[in-house]
DNA sequence: TTCGTTTGTAGAACAGTGTTCGTAAACGAA
DNA sequence: TTCGTTTACGAACACTGTTCTACAAACGAA
């Protein structure tokens, strides 16, 4: 405190004004700390840490853990973009936007694992929500499919990143004991008389380290959104 | 034991014989936590304590309160009926499994929310994935949209489950400060200038009381991997 | 039957978690 | 300058999953 400062005259003190907390402040330490630590490598604790002071400051500006992980997730996704609703390309559009929500996933591993988490009650964030409801009713598609398609689809990209995010994590290393692991060897060593046919295809399930698996699953989504509400509309 | 009680040969101890934990007991008493309180209300703590014991014993028996988890619902899942293959009526099986899964899911609150942690890491449990490719192979398709689709599957059905489960939660009264009730909020009063089209299509976003939203993502899944299909076989 | 040795049982403790309470300091209006 | 409200934060509560360690029972060999 400057002010202080001048009072006593001397001994200006080490310490940088420290500017006060602020739900924006606290919102950039979490989404830091979720990027370079992975979801479970934040706590209240560990933001209020890193913005030196205690847990309970924390609790004037957010008023829960499920609302700072929704107010990170508000920010990231705010970085995906929204094209302007074109009913000649309203599929490639979807395409586009279930991209960008996964690229911004990528880039701040953690994030997956929070909206998958909130996903059954907050359908991967408003804005990208209102973007691609847009989109679809422009593209023709009739209210209601349209609404529980952009519940369908934030599920699907969450869960592909959050998924990706884990085999990431396997992969760099001192993940000996990591879940990834568990499942990997769990396929390795299949009881092949109990699971015929999953020890037969254990190729196929494995397969898709690529982008393959991600578009085949939006090609699965859309195609079944345009015939599933043809039969909508039509019954 | 009765053994020591005719060594003492006075006092039969009121305590019944106490049998020896097992994992099949753990698992046991973890699902019926989860039933009846839900998966938050289940521990290790509580489990042990409902079997007169401490956690540590558990241990042994359980490498995980991961590892728990996925015996519960390998357990649970063992409900879901399986038909044989039959490439006639393969679209009717899949919705079938599903379904099953579904019914399932909500006969046993929590183990939906635990379901949804695992998919990504574990599909839903080997039994029914490997019952389903049975019958998707069974029906032509080939086996790498096949094995995904299983995946997707999962996915969706322990979505819808959990989405369920919170909503009844908050329809069980004392849900006051639920999560569902901040959406519910939130969805109420939406700033139209922000999001118009979202505000002027709550009503379809929050439709779908009953199946009706269940069967749509049936109908898209399932269509969606028919003409995905053909053009993945085709290209 | 006695003696190790293995196995299962738990109490206590560790290192964390989210959250609340009560108090102390800072700030803007009167 | 005083008052009232807002913000800050150390301490503490009630938990969590997990591990350590001592202890007792069970079992096979002598």
């Amino acid at each position: 405190m400057p002010r202080r400062a001048r009072r006593l005259g001397l001994e200006p003190d080490p310490t940088p004004p420290k500017q006060p907390l602020s739900t924006q402040r606290i919102v950039s330490a979490a989404l830091e700390q979720m990027r370079d630590k992975g979801y479970e490598g934040v706590s209240m604790r560990s933001v209020a840490r890193a913005l030196d002071t205690g847990p309970a400051s924390l609790y004037v500006h957010v008023s829960n853990r499920d609302d700072l992980d929704q107010l990170v997730l508000d920010q990231v996704m705010r970085l995906v973009d929204l094209p302007e609703p074109d009913a000649e390309r309203w599929q490639e559009q979807v395409r586009h936007v279930a991209r960008g929500m996964l690229a911004v996933y990528r880039a701040h591993p953690g994030t997956a694992r929070a909206a998958l988490a909130l996903v059954p009650v907050y359908e991967g964030g408003l804005r990208t929500t209102e973007g691609l409801l847009a989109i679809l009713l422009q593209g023709g598609v009739p209210a209601r499919p349209a609404a529980w398609f952009c519940d369908l689809l934030g599920l699907y990209v969450a869960a592909v990143a959050y998924e990706e995010v884990l085999w990431e994590q396997r992969e760099d290393g001192e993940g000996e004991e990591s879940v990834v692991r568990r499942v990997a060897d769990a396929f390795d060593q299949l009881p092949a008389g109990r699971y015929p046919v999953l020890a037969a295809n254990v190729a196929a399930m494995a397969a898709g380290e690529g982008d393959d698996r991600f578009e085949f699953g939006l090609d699965v989504l859309l195609g079944g959104l345009v015939t599933a509400g043809a039969r909508h509309a039509a019954g």
